[in-house]
RNA sequence: GCGCCCGUAGCUCAACCGGAAGAGCAACGGCCUUCUAAGCCGUCGGUUGCAGGUUCGAGUCCUGCCGGGCGUACCA
């Protein structure tokens, strides 16, 4: 708890005879750091206390001068708040020093968060629209690690279901297995698609790719196999992807690994009557009699006699529930799927799962590329290994083309280039909320200036090499007294209010709230780098001052890795 | 038709669950013999989709419209 805000409260609940908590909970910011250091409203305790704000305002700050707060003045119905300086830039880097890379963190809990993230479809090589759902489970990990839990990543690879049959079908009629030996994934995903296009004009395709599934479900020796192989030759490429973006899951099951709950499932919903027959489907109603709201019911087994994914859906839930007692599951997947979730939900609670409860779709908006809807089917996407080499090409120019800071070896360039190249992709993706959707341009992924990931790294890497260069210790408590330039002051400000973004970003499951504070961070960082010499000054400055460069890497460093990014030393 | 989501600067997006509208990009102009110029400084840019309502106060909450996206029983 920030000591000057406690203050602030506790002086003006005193004062006026209010609760503290009250008075703590309206204590903001104001809009500029030239006004102050915190701000109080005093439109609520007006109307409380039956006064107008402006002259409670000036009564509050009359009184509030002294001790940590060095000055407070009315601004019409606003109090502004100065803290002495020395001991503002002491609270917030004496906390940053002692806690280290725990900092913003908390403790080991007893308590388990599920994260069902990526879960991409076997058979169709990554697009830039599977980094989203990647991108944010991996983060959403990284952060409630930090904060203690002990998180279970769970990839439920889309392995089973009427895409096999498709795929099958569409490899018994034109599949060459040299070429799929050659090209992989990238085969497999040209004959997914010619099978839809051709299936367009003869739509007696699609039933023979109801026809494989069913063999596949009932476990045809011959469809069996081919599955088998398709999931191995899968599982190769999205394990290269997972390498290169630093992904890496506790548990990867597709839905394939509930294939043979589900049938018990069945049996014991309908001898309990939760699941019932009609047209010829298994479904368990959701609707409640007489509702008017007409939720559409969740469909168990289809008129052909197959699962579906609900099905499945259903029987990982449970078995995770059995496993781990989450206290959270965390879905996150696109928001197409918002309908889908809600049924689920709803299917477990009728089923008399309290626990369902605890489980939460984390959705997204759909990644748009160039304007234009993507589509796996129709072949129009964008893969990720294109992005990531062409983000790595555009860091290898850049790096190549300024040779005076190129003081890295051959070795050093080799490694900082991915880091470079990959983080600036999970940024682009990560530095927006994610329910909007996201127009995928080259021209903004590819952008390395500004609020980038580049611009992050960079910015870590500058504080790096000045803590390098210092050859010293860094001092656990140089004299703050020496701090006090307008930047050095928003830069401990802004370190300040790391933790409280970390809660947020997990509250919210928004790791954007974190790329967005990281992006304002380097932003103070660097006018505080271009402002304030720190090598080189007289030695009690430069000593503060190197107490806080190290504390402004070190937060930038965990935010970082908080993200999924790479915060190289050099670059 | 019904349901959910979105609408803020030319573009991409913020705004700490009702409190003082803000960044980046793009454009233009400055700054490298000093710790990394992937940087810094400055200029330009707004009737927050529209109309009402609640409130001392609304980008934020409520209602109705307009525009866009997604979903709407046997795909995932």
């Amino acid at each position: 708890m920030n000591p000057a805000v406690r203050e602030i409260a506790d002086r003006v609940a005193s004062e006026f005879s209010l609760p503290a908590e009250k008075i703590h909970s309206l204590i903001t910011s104001p809009p500029e750091d030239v006004m102050g250091d915190y701000s109080l409203p005093c439109f609520i305790l007006a109307k409380e206390l039956k006064r107008s704000p402006q002259e409670l305002a000036s009564q509050i700050a009359k009184t509030l001068s002294g001790g940590i707060i060095a000055k407070a003045v009315a601004a019409g119905p606003y109090v502004n708040i100065v803290i002495d300086r020395p001991q503002l830039f002491s609270f917030i880097l004496s906390a940053i020093l002692n806690e280290g890379s725990l900092y913003g963190g908390a403790k080991k809990r007893d308590e388990t968060v599920v994260i069902d993230f990526s879960s991409p479809n076997i058979a169709r090589p990554f697009s830039i629209a599977h980094l989203r759902s990647t991108a944010l489970g991996n983060s959403l990990k990284k952060i409630y690690q930090h904060l203690g839990y002990r998180v279970i990543g769970v990839n439920h690879l889309g392995d089973w279901g009427v895409q096999f049959g498709t795929l099958i079908s569409a490899y018994t009629r034109w599949g060459d297995d040299e070429k799929i030996k050659q090209d992989s994934i990238y085969e497999l995903y040209r004959l997914y698609v010619k099978f839809n296009d051709e299936s367009e004009r003869d739509p007696s395709l699609k039933d023979e790719a109801r026809g494989w599934l069913k063999r596949l479900e009932e476990r045809d020796p011959e469809a069996f196999r081919l599955w088998e192989w398709f999931v191995e030759i899968s599982l190769n490429a999205f394990q290269r992807y997972y390498k290169i973006l630093g992904v890496e899951f506790e548990v990867i099951q597709g839905e394939s690994a509930y294939r043979d709950l589900t049938a018990p499932l069945i049996e014991e919903l309908t001898r309990n009557k939760i699941a019932e027959e009609s047209d010829g489907a298994l479904i368990i109603r959701l609707n409640k009699p007489g509702e008017k709201e007409e939720i559409p019911p969740l469909i168990l087994k289809t008129r052909d006699g197959t699962t579906v994914y609900a099905t499945r859906d259903i029987c990982a839930a449970r078995s995770h529930w059995d496993q781990y007692h989450f206290a959270k599951k965390l879905y996150v997947v696109d928001a197409g799927q918002s309908l889908h979730f809600k049924q689920l939900f709803m299917a477990l609670a009728k089923m008399g799962h309290e626990w369902s409860e605890r489980l939460f779709h984390v959705p997204f908006g759909v990644m748009l590329f160039e304007d234009e809807r993507m589509s796996t089917r129709k072949g129009r996407i964008v893969f990720l290994e294109e992005v990531l080499n062409r983000s790595m090409e555009m860091t290898r120019s850049i790096i190549e083309s300024i040779e005076k800071m190129s003081n890295l070896s051959s070795d050093e360039k080799e490694s900082v280039i991915p880091d470079v190249g990959v983080s600036a992709i999970i940024y682009a993706d990560l530095s927006r909320s994610r329910i909007h959707d996201i127009n995928f341009r080259w021209s903004e992924v590819l952008n390395f200036n500004g609020k980038s990931g580049p611009y992050i790294q960079y910015t870590h890497a500058r504080m790096a090499g000045v803590l390098r260069k210092y050859e010293e210790n860094v001092p656990k408590s140089p004299d703050f007294a020496k701090l006090g330039e307008p930047s050095e002051i928003a830069l401990a400000k802004r370190l300040e209010i790391f933790p409280a973004k970390v809660q947020q970003a997990a509250d919210e499951y928004e790791p954007f709230v974190i790329a967005e504070y990281l992006g304002n961070l380097a932003i103070t960082i660097n006018q505080f780098y271009d402002n304030c010499r720190v090598l080189g000054e007289e030695p009690a400055l430069e000593e503060a001052r190197i107490a806080l460069v190290y504390c402004a890497k070190l937060v930038l460093k965990r935010g970082l890795e908080l993200l999924g990014m790479r915060a190289p030393e050099r670059m």
